[in-house]
DNA sequence: GGAACTCGCCAC
DNA sequence: AAACGTGGCGAGTTCC
């Protein structure tokens, strides 16, 4: 596949967040270093602990004696050998090379008491050698520099590297908070991090300009993922915990995939496992959907659906109603730029890039979506970094993940930056881009001075 | 000893 | 008819 920036604003746009990029670059994020090392032990430790508990089992010792090397239960491959060979069990899902899965899914459905410990392995291996070990190998002086490319993502992206500063964990609280707490502003600084909201729906609006996916977008007192969850589970929605999480497996489970181009038959599969507690394979069957104790499957059971089956059917029926009712004007579109690329052989996004080349039906539509969505931030991210160094701030950008800026905030300005960045981010840019059809709203989250990047709170911009 | 692959897992 | 988009990186593995 090919891309073009075929304007001279695509052109510019990358000439200046080149430019704008490697400041941030130079500038760099302060690491840790005394915690980094003193976690990695601390981990090591606990690796070495969660071992001899694990070598010390029957399941271990059997493996030992089913293999003629020595075992090594990091490797997928011995520990699916001794799963789906060994032991002679049924593999609950199989990999895209057709082998039986090993991943967290699997073990946990095989309830196997010794799995859980080498899940627990897994992640803080994951937490030691993919983060922290990162984290001090690429440090200079105290400071890593995370490259961000901006020539490097079929869809215009950016991506990061050395270290990836855009899969930093997040939503595992554990994971979360110990590679978070490495991050540091510099000295009597602190860490600010702007979001915008719901950015890629809001540019996905601005091409097809659905009628009610405007109309959810610009009106804060409806919520689409919440009348979805009405909508699939048929209930009313109450703001209660439970509620909360029907309405985020909707909107993760259902909506978003829909956007991406995935169909009702894995959404059904996805949420019953994601959300649902169960099973992968026994969804293959028209078995029961009440097995184990899942919020999902209750309600599910509640409202008639016996099987997987009829779960399907109830799904398949809501994802006609979602692209033939609710937002029957973003299928047309997505019919049309599949259309119009068979006859052209590219796509063009709003920003002025072409993708062209060998793409399939989803690509036509998400690529364009997802790199102007980023481009909106690209533009925020030159203009503030542009104002910031004219005006001689002491405040700089130091990253960016996709939709978000890190700023590394000399306190005394905060107010003044905070304005600027809301500014900048939600005025301006609809200002200079005129396709925006929508409006762009920003979160943000604030450190206190000299706190890590674990110790983010809700923040406002504008009083 | 390195390239290229699979698998698993982190982010948006 | 077909069926989820974009990355980076570590570990294991195989091939040259």
């Amino acid at each position: 596949m090919k891309l073009h920036h075929n304007t001279s604003d695509a052109y510019r746009l990358l000439h200046n967040g080149t430019l704008a990029m490697g400041r941030a670059e130079r500038q760099g994020i302060r690491v840790d270093l005394g915690y980094v090392t003193k976690e990695k032990s601390r981990l090591s430790r606990e690796i070495i602990d969660k071992e001899s508990e694990l070598k010390d089992t029957e399941f271990f010792k059997r493996w030992e004696k089913s293999v003629v090397k020595e075992v090594n239960y990091n490797s997928a491959v011995q520990l699916g050998n001794y799963l789906y060979k060994v032991l002679k069990l049924e593999p609950p899902k199989l990999t895209k090379g057709d082998k039986g899965s090993v991943d967290e899914e699997v073990l946990n459905i095989l309830k196997i008491p010794e799995l859980q410990t080498i899940l627990r392995i897994r992640k803080l291996k994951k937490i030691r050698d993919t983060y922290l070990d990162q984290f001090s190998r690429e440090q200079i002086d105290g400071y890593i520099h995370p490259f961000f490319n901006l020539h490097l993502v079929r869809t215009f992206r950016s991506s990061s590297d050395h270290p990836n500063f855009q899969n930093i964990p997040k939503r595992d609280e554990e994971a979360m908070n110990i590679v978070r707490r490495a991050l540091l502003p510099r000295p009597g600084h602190q860490l600010l991090e702007v979001d915008y909201s719901g950015l890629e729906v809001r540019i996905s609006a601005c091409y097809h300009k659905d009628e009610n996916m405007l109309r959810y977008i610009k009106n804060p007192a409806t919520d689409m993922h919440r009348d979805m969850m009405e909508q699939i589970f048929k209930i009313k929605y109450n703001g209660s915990e439970e509620h909360r999480l029907l309405r985020s497996a909707a909107k993760n489970g259902f909506v978003f995939p829909q956007f991406y181009g995935d169909y009702f038959v894995n959404n059904a599969k996805d949420m019953a496992c994601k959300w649902g507690g169960l099973p992968a394979g026994v969804w293959k069957d028209d078995q029961g959907i009440s097995i184990g104790a899942c919020t999902l499957g209750e309600h599910l059971r509640k409202q008639g659906f016996r099987s997987i089956r009829s779960f399907e059917t109830h799904l398949e029926k809501i994802q006609q109603d979602f692209w033939e009712n609710r937002f029957p004007e973003y299928a047309r579109w997505k019919r049309q730029s599949w259309n119009l690329y068979k006859r052209r052989g590219y796509v063009d996004m709003l920003t002025g890039f072409r993708c062209s080349g060998v793409m399939g039906k989803n690509d036509v539509s998400n690529y364009p979506i997802q790199g102007s969505a980023f481009h909106c931030l690209l533009w925020a991210f030159i203009e503030l970094d542009r104002t910031l160094s004219m005006r001689s701030f002491r405040t700089k950008l130091i990253g960016q993940i996709h939709d978000a800026i890190i700023f590394d905030v000399y306190p005394p300005e905060l107010e003044t930056i905070a304005k600027l960045v809301h500014e900048v981010t939600t005025k301006e840019l609809p200002k200079a881009w005129k396709w925006i059809n929508i409006p762009l709203e920003v979160e943000a989250e604030l450190c206190p001075v000299d706190a890590s990047w674990a110790e983010k709170e809700k923040y406002k911009l504008i009083a």
